[in-house]
DNA sequence: CTTTTATCTGAACGTATGTTCATATAGCAT
DNA sequence: ATGCTATATGAACATACGTTCAGATAAAAG
């Protein structure tokens, strides 16, 4: 065998993973050439096929790890013991703002692009999503029985708390008025408001 | 003068508006061709621009029209008396769901497709979007000096309704689990909940 | 130095794009 | 009926698209 496995390989095929996810939030998939994308990778079109069989790919691959690496964060977040129900939606909102952040990008093409995702690839991402929202919804469901929390309905607050953060993508910059952590404090105040928590953290 | 200005016009003219907004809506400004536009209207291609200077007009005329629709409804539902602070946030709710509800399409253009408009358009639909919010902002602001509200950060609790308002039309269907005056009703809560108001309705 | 092969180029493929325009059509005013 | 004109056709425009591939390039292995 001649020369190790990459070389440039391991230098290109970030870079246009990275080119992809900048030009994919900025301009939308549907806008993006496939020679916009080697133009910022500096390389021409046929050389992205070394890195990805098509366009497609390209797209679902930034979802699909976008979403897992949300999953595996909450799940680390969460550890191995659940503490109480406040405990739990606390650090469902920590984590959800820490993870989301520094990731606009991703972030911003995660909700945007769904509609252009084959229908294979859209049920696998949307799989992921569920299963986030539903890791939120358990845990006010959960302080409904515990009695920590007063919620008439728990899919409604479920989704309420979930669009209030997920707004925040929207308009965070790193530079901004708040520190991350200043934030992520009057939303976890606000998330305790909506599920009818006392504590005022 | 022959011919009263119209006869195919008037029927062809919403026509384009409406199959531009319908195909906007499911694939996204991109991803749909002129073409598209005109098989849905039942026409050729060049009969379009009959209607619409460019493919660019019909995006922004939908988001204008959109945008202003939706101050116009907010000025009509405040009348000239302003009420308590309290009373302006219920108004503000209802208001804010009772117009984006039955316009899922609309809503989802207005939301997605601001960047694929042209600078100056960008421009206009975003001045439009931020007198909405300042609206919002302005309620808040008034409920904390009459002591109505209880709020730290007036900025962030505006952005935290508009994003628990704006994700209501990602899920929301005619069709669906609670009615709209039910649904009217928990957001008016939550909202009430977010401004630390001790009213629950 | 020679061979091997991962990587990249440059050109081509068929198809699609937004927009224009000369021409045809059809409904109203006279 | 005739003429007028708003409206629609159908073809063409230059340009762009995603993808493929034979061939050039260069770096590591022998």
């Amino acid at each position: 065998m001649a020369r190790t496995t990459g070389s440039h390989s391991q230098k290109t095929g970030p870079r246009v993973t990275q080119s992809a996810q900048r030009l994919f939030a900025q301009y939308g998939y549907a806008a993006v050439s496939m020679r916009q994308i080697a133009a910022e990778v500096g390389v021409q079109v046929g050389a992205l096929y070394n890195y990805t069989p098509d366009k497609q790919s390209l797209l679902f691959t930034l979802m699909q790890e976008h979403m897992s690496g949300l999953l595996a964060a909450w799940k680390v977040s969460q550890g191995p013991e659940k503490g109480t129900a406040l405990q739990a939606l606390l650090a469902f909102v920590d984590c959800h703002l820490r993870y989301h952040l520094p990731r606009s990008e991703a972030v911003f093409i995660a909700y945007m692009e769904l509609r252009n995702l084959t229908a294979a690839n859209f049920d696998h991402i949307e799989k992921l999503r569920k299963s986030y929202e539903d890791a939120l919804e358990d845990i006010i469901k959960r302080g409904m029985e515990t009695g920590e929390f007063e919620v008439v309905d728990s899919k409604i607050v479920t989704l309420a708390i979930i669009g209030m953060l997920k707004e925040v993508s929207t308009w965070y910059r790193p530079d901004g008025r708040l520190a991350e952590t200043a934030l992520i404090e009057r939303y976890q105040t606000m998330a305790c408001q909506l599920v009818g928590a006392g504590a005022d953290l």
